[in-house]
DNA sequence: TTCATTTTTTATCATTTGTTAATTTTTTTC
DNA sequence: GAAAAAAATTAACAAATGATAAAAAATGAA
C-alpha cells in the first residue's frame, strides 16, 4: 500500500498537507526477523508499513504479543511517540518488510503548523483509540475460545501469516490452550 | 477541579484557545444514580468531571464495568466522539456530580478552526490511547489478584468510594473471586 | 529427497476462576 | 435504634486455563 493511500486512509489532507507529509517520508526495507524497535528505547521514528507483516511484544519470563500490523498499518511506540518515554515493546518484522519511516521530530513541528496536520494526527490517535478499547473490551466479556473466534472473523489471513504460538499469546492464552480450543473447534 | 485546570491538565494552551474552549462549556449537576450516557445512542456532548465519580459500563447478561471517571476526566463516549456511531457503553453516576458540558459538535468546529485546540484533541486522544493501551497489557500479563494489587496501588481511593461489585467487573473477575482474593491477602 | 529443527497437537494433572447458595456484615430507611 | 435491603464473604463443586512432557506434523537446510 503506498504512501499516499495509507495518509488518507487515516484521515483525508488536503494536497498540500499530504505533500508535506509525504516529503518527510523516506522507504526503507529490512528482512524477516529484524527487530525494527526494541524495547526501553526512546524510538526516534514512526513507520508505515506498505508490505510485510510485523508484531510488536513485551518481554517478561515469557514474550507476549499484544499487536500484528500489516500493510497500511502504523508501527509505533506510543510511549516514545506520546511521551517521550521508553517503549515497552518490541517490534520484530514477521515477514520481509517494506516500510515508510517517518521521524517523530518532524512530524511534531508539521503539527505545530498546519492545522489539516494536527487533525490528522488527532484522527490517528483516535482510531488506535477506538481499536485498543474494543480489544480490552473484548478480553473483558469474551473468553479465549470467543476471542479466537472473533480474530478468525476479522483477520482471517492472520492466520494463514503468524505462527499460532504468536496468536495464542494475542489471545492472551498458551498455545496449548489454543490447541485445544482448535481441537474443540473441529 | 475547575474547567481551565482540567483543561489545562489534557494539554497546556494559550490564553485565547482556551477561553474559545471555555465559552462552549456550560455547567451541570446531577445525582448519584443518573444515567449520564446511554448505550446504543449518539452522544452530542462530552462532559468534564468537576466533582463527583462515575462509572461506565456494558451491559449483556450481566452489566460490566470497564471505566471509572472521576474528578479532572473525561466522560466520553468515544464511538460517538470518533465515529459518530452509536456506544456501547452506558454511564452511571456513582456519586452526586457536577459536570462541565461540551458539546462535540462545537469541539469539531473549534478542532478545524485552531491549531493550538486541534492538537489539545490530539493529546487528549493520546493520553487516553496510552491508559487504554497499559490496561489492555495488564490483562494480558496479570493475573486478577495481580490486577487488582495494581488498582490499590494505582487509584487506592476508588476502594473507598466503590462498592467491590464493580471493582471485581472492572477487574475482570466475578465479586466472589474478588472476595477470596482479598481474603488470601489478609 | 532426507535429516534436523521448529511448530503444533495431545495427554495428564494442577491451579485459577466461575457458579450457586447460604451466611454475615454493612447500609439505608422508617 | 430496629427492621429491611443491599453488599460482601464463605463454602462446595464445576469449568476453564495453565504447566509439563511426549508425540505428531510441518518446515527448512544440506
Amino acid at each position: 500500500m503506498d504512501i499516499s493511500k495509507i495518509l488518507d486512509h487515516i484521515h483525508q489532507l488536503p494536497e498540500q498537507s499530504k505533500f508535506a507529509l509525504q516529503n518527510n517520508v523516506t522507504e526503507i526495507a529490512f528482512s524477516k526477523g529484524h527487530i525494527l524497535l526494541k524495547a526501553n528505547k526512546i524510538e526516534p521514528n514512526i513507520y508505515f508499513i506498505k508490505k510485510g507483516l510485523v508484531r510488536a511484544f513485551i518481554e517478561r519470563d515469557n514474550e507476549v504479543t499484544f499487536w500484528f500490523g500489516k500493510e497500511g498499518e502504523t508501527v509505533i511506540s506510543m510511549k516514545s511517540y506520546v511521551e517521550d518515554q521508553p517503549g515497552y515493546e518490541t517490534i520484530e518484522l514477521l515477514e520481509d518488510c517494506e516500510l515508510y519511516e517517518l521521524k517523530t521530530e518532524n512530524l511534531r513541528k508539521l503539527f505545530s503548523e498546519d492545522v489539516h496536520i494536527a487533525n490528522w494526527g488527532r484522527k490517528f490517535a483516535e482510531k488506535e483509540l477506538i481499536k485498543t478499547e474494543e480489544r480490552l473490551i473484548s478480553k473483558q466479556f469474551k473468553n479465549a475460545s470467543e476471542r479466537y473466534l472473533e480474530l478468525m472473523k476479522d483477520h482471517p489471513e492472520l492466520l494463514q501469516r503468524v505462527q499460532l504460538g504468536h496468536i495464542a499469546s494475542y489471545l492472551g492464552i498458551t498455545q496449548v490452550s489454543l490447541s485445544r480450543i482448535r481441537a474443540e473447534l473441529k
